[in-house]
RNA sequence: GGGGCUGUAGCGCAGUCGGGAGCGCGCCUCCUUGGCGUGGAGGAGGUCGCGGGUUCGAUUCCCGCCAGCUCCA
């Protein structure tokens, strides 16, 4: 229990953040759990928001920062609430330095933090270091005054950290401290090994060597601090808590759900397992929803969906059969919002959105119920004991009905699982996962060796200097030029080529906006012309020029002209200006739970993806798009500032695809309106977009809504195609475009008047015929026959006319055959049932006078349907029937 | 990213071997009733998710796509 003298974990936040900051760190709030980074599905550490930084993706003027990161793992959850430590959700503390501190002041301040500010005593602390990492060892030997007994070495498994088999790695050093005797497990053993008694609390994370292709290490030219020191483990160690499940991180979130469902916490060992995956999972379920993750059949989506139905599912051991999570989020909330604003600015979509899926899920347990008896049903007819396995995989697999579920309930009727059966399904299941994507991954591998070409250029050659937000012409020096991913010194005419400028006006892809266009010229002579055809920046800082020679030669080293096209840009700037009035209107309008989820912006039209729960309404897109274009009629001005990122922060700036923490970052401002960070090209006024357009919304995944719209000269267009629609149609109906929708509903109604009347004529003209028809009625053996030629117009058509004649000859043979539009025959045969009966089959028949007119058929013994091409040998066919009775 | 299942009338679903698209609820009209309900009679409502292919003929078989559900990563 907690007691009042010990640090509440918001002091113990507090104090690590602070401390460091004393150190010279900037403080950077958590990063969302959605990482920048696409490819990453979860915040799984403190250093992801970094992980660009490490890797040298992008610039940055930070050098040291300190951080709390939220994090959400999944890898152990069958381990949470059974141990001691393990979470999906948890928070970690961290220090870093890029290119800055190394080794030695990480582990000064590590100690000094651990015994200063914590005030741990230094004989209870142990530590860890990589087992040829003399360095480490003699820093913790020799400067901190550590006994040689303390101090660890452990192997690649423990004590050396890598991202991958290739790339930055590196030894580190880990900080235990010893629980005491009493709390050693019964294996025994010493530091990384009994980890009940030495508990770890820190890692520091020396980010020395990169690791090539052939597997050697090689010194990173900047060498890297990460270090990361669990948060709740601290906090259980501060607060004397037996596990993080007893500290006020989780205490009232536990001791709410217990009380809601009338049990105490620590009476029985089966229900509290079930307090302390709830208190988890809901833990993670609110900081995920409130960083816009929606639940989904994929990705993040996903791994919130599988946490919540694993939390409703635990809710069954302490008798909730109702949704309850709902009810729980709000403790968690209250805990956490004044750490994370977030979780309490999106309260009420947290609430929501769990109670929906709650309601969802047992949806999908009723479904499985179902189909889960009628397998049990089976079971009792075939006289089996066990269902099998893959029945009980396919429930799971295929219906999402928990096997726990399956296995308690075939239990109530004395029923059990082949569950050797059901894992080896597991296991195919899990094989095929992983082999798509190993294969997936080796198509990455081209990209990378692209990678180490544009880091070479920026190495030897320098940065491109981007000038295009004030020019759009300029004269620069080209410093190189790539062909075929290889460097060469010259290109000619028709070659197609990237090049690299020292300044240029053009501006690369980034942000969604699209790369401009144009072309380079000669400065003096005008033998030389190359289109630029788009441009990019393969990695930061460094602009290539995608290109076509179109005349002269171009050398390394020449001085040249580059021209942007400038229409081009400026519908680009139309559209991107647009995109920012969209946005801020988006969220007027529907909520601020809107998120851009990403954009295209080019000459052509914007894109817009962002969350939001429902597709929108023909009132909520008018008044978009109403409001829109209000603000292009309010001329505002549009204002582009470099600033801090804090400030713009500050000043309330929407920022995108997560931070970068640049110290200095580009905000644009339309008016009073909209601030945004944003790298991309602009209007000067929002006068300039003209008019704006929604052409259409849609649904791009769960969650997940897309705009697309035009401005200026294309809104133009559109509306004057949709008029000429108008127009054309409102010609062709003979009337004026406000009267067609009611001229429309005439020509319906008359048109389905017409056919009901060609019905019943065709109808009573077809009683007419029959009988004309049935007067050509043969008898063969005594049965009749009618094998006739009549007008049809399709093989319904057909069949009526052998419904009619069957009908008024009560028992007999009918076979009738037709000419179609297309030059084709339809053949159709008929036996009364009595006659079938008999052995006579329409089937046979039909197939023995289908090949005279070159066809084929079948049918059933009562009635048979063929085609054919032959024409002309329609009545031989049909001659044909009475012979072979 | 890789699997499994589903997609048929407004809703819930059936459709066997490739050969007439059906059931229940709901809806409309009429009758029954003082009225509602009930009961009876009749009726409307379908690009069988979309696009290819095989076939004389595809809701049905094959391929691709889309959407929903679900599992794995």
């Amino acid at each position: 229990m907690v007691h009042v003298n010990y640090m509440t974990s918001n002091e113990i936040r507090e104090k690590y953040l602070k401390f460091f900051e004393s150190k010279g760190h900037k403080i950077i709030p958590s990063a969302s759990l959605v990482p920048s980074d696409p490819s990453i599905l979860l915040t799984i550490a403190g250093m992801v928001p970094f992980m660009p930084i490490f890797l040298g993706q992008v610039k940055s003027s930070l050098t040291r920062a300190t951080t709390c990161q939220k994090c959400v793992r999944i890898i152990d959850i069958e381990n949470v609430g059974k141990t001691a430590r393990h979470h999906t959700f948890f928070e970690m503390l961290g220090n870093f330095s890029f290119g800055d501190y190394f080794k030695e002041d990480a582990i000064k301040w590590a100690w000094e933090f651990f015994t200063k500010v914590i005030g741990f005593s230094e004989e209870k602390l142990w530590v860890s270091v990589y087992k040829d990492d003399d360095e480490s060892f003699d820093i913790w030997h020799n400067l901190i005054g550590l006994p040689e007994k303390r101090i660890v070495r452990l192997g690649e498994e423990d004590n050396f950290w890598k991202i991958g088999p290739t790339g930055p790695c590196g030894p580190c050093s880990e900080i235990y401290i010893d629980l005491g005797e009493e709390r050693a497990s019964k294996e025994g053993g010493g530091v990384g090994v009994d980890g009940e008694r030495y508990l770890e609390l820190w890692n520091l994370v020396f980010m020395q060597y990169n690791r090539e292709e052939d597997g050697t290490l090689t010194p990173l030219p900047k060498k890297n601090i990460d270090t990361g020191l669990g948060f709740e483990r601290i906090a259980s160690v501060l607060q004397k808590a037996d596990t993080d499940f007893e500290t006020d991180l989780f205490l009232p979130i536990i001791k709410f759900i217990a009380q809601n469902a009338g049990i105490k916490y620590k009476e029985d060992k089966k229900k509290d397992l079930a307090l302390k995956v709830i208190a988890d999972h809901i833990r993670s379920l609110v900081f995920m929803i409130s960083d816009g993750i929606v639940p989904s059949n994929e990705g993040r989506g996903y791994v919130l969906r599988m946490l919540l139905r694993r939390a409703f599912r635990y809710g069954k051991v302490i008798n909730y059969n109702q949704p309850f999570l709902y009810e729980v989020a709000p403790v968690v909330i209250n805990l956490m919002k004044e750490v994370y604003p977030e979780t309490y600015k999106e309260e009420n979509r947290i609430f929501q959105t769990i109670l929906t899926e709650e309601k969802k899920f047992q949806e999908t347990l009723n479904i499985g119920i179902q189909i889960l008896d009628s397998m049990k049903e089976e079971l009792k007819q075939e006289n089996k004991n066990k269902l099998s396995g893959k029945d009980a995989f396919k429930l799971y697999d295929t219906f999402g009905f928990p096997l726990e579920l399956t296995r308690d309930i075939l239990e109530e009727d004395g029923f059990g699982i082949e569950e050797d059966d059901f894992k080896n399904e597991m296991k195919i299941q899990r094989e095929r996962s992983r082999e798509s994507w190993v294969k997936n991954k080796a198509s990455a591998k081209d990209d990378k060796i692209n990678q180490k070409l544009y880091q070479d250029i920026l190495e030897e050659r320098g940065e491109t200097e981007f000038i295009g937000y004030d020019f759009v012409e300029a004269k620069s020096k080209v410093i190189a030029i790539t062909k075929d991913d290889k460097l060469v010194d010259k290109v000619t005419a028709g070659d197609k080529c990237k090049i690299y400028l020292e300044k240029t006006p053009f501006y690369a892809e980034k942000g969604g906006q699209i790369g401009d266009k144009g072309v380079i010229a000669s400065t003096s002579k005008n033998n030389l012309l190359v289109e630029i055809l788009n441009t990019q920046a393969p990695i930061e800082g460094l602009i290539a020029h995608f290109a076509e020679i179109s005349k002269g030669e171009i050398k390394v080293g020449e001085e040249v002209l580059a021209r942007v096209d400038l229409l081009r840009r400026k519908a680009i700037a139309r559209n991107h200006t647009a995109t920012h009035l969209l946005h801020r209107v988006l969220r007027d309008v529907l909520g601020e739970h809107v998120k851009q989820s990403g954009s295209a912006v080019n000459n052509h039209h914007l894109r817009f993806d962002f969350n939001h729960f429902a597709p929108l309404t023909n009132d909520e897109l008018e008044k978009i798009e109403n409001l829109v274009n209000e603000k292009i009629l309010d001329e505002l001005e549009v204002e582009t500032k470099i600033s801090t990122f804090d400030k713009a922060k500050e000043m309330g700036a929407i920022a995108l695809f997560g931070e970068k923490y640049d110290e200095q970052v580009r905000v644009v401002k339309i008016g009073e309106f909209s601030l945004e960070l944003c790298g991309g090209t602009h209007l000067n006024s929002t006068s300039n977009i003209g008019l704006f357009k929604i052409l259409n919304e849609e649904g791009i995944g769960s969650g997940l809504r897309r705009i697309e719209a035009v401005t200026g000269d294309r809104a133009l267009k559109y509306i004057k195609e949709k008029e000429n629609i108008i127009k054309e149609v409102s010609d062709k109906l003979q009337t004026i475009p406000s009267e067609i929708p009611l001229k429309i509903n005439q020509i319906i109604d008359d048109a389905n008047n017409m056919k009901k009347k060609i019905k019943i004529i065709r109808n009573k003209l077809a009683h007419y015929e029959v009988d004309k028809l049935l007067s050509k009625k043969k008898e063969i053996k005594g049965v009749n026959i009618i094998s006739l030629k009549v007008e049809a117009e399709d093989n319904n058509d057909l069949r009526n006319w052998g419904d009619l004649i069957k009908d008024k000859i009560k028992s007999g043979i009918v076979v009738l055959g037709t000419e179609l539009d297309n030059g084709k025959v339809a053949l159709l045969a008929m036996v009364t049932d009595d006659l079938a009966q008999k052995g006579y089959s329409a089937g046979n028949i039909i197939k023995a006078i289908a090949p005279i007119v070159g066809g084929k058929g079948g049918g059933k013994k009562t009635m048979a349907q063929a085609g054919g091409s032959k024409a002309d040998k329609l009545n031989q066919a049909l001659e044909k029937v009475y012979e072979i009775i």
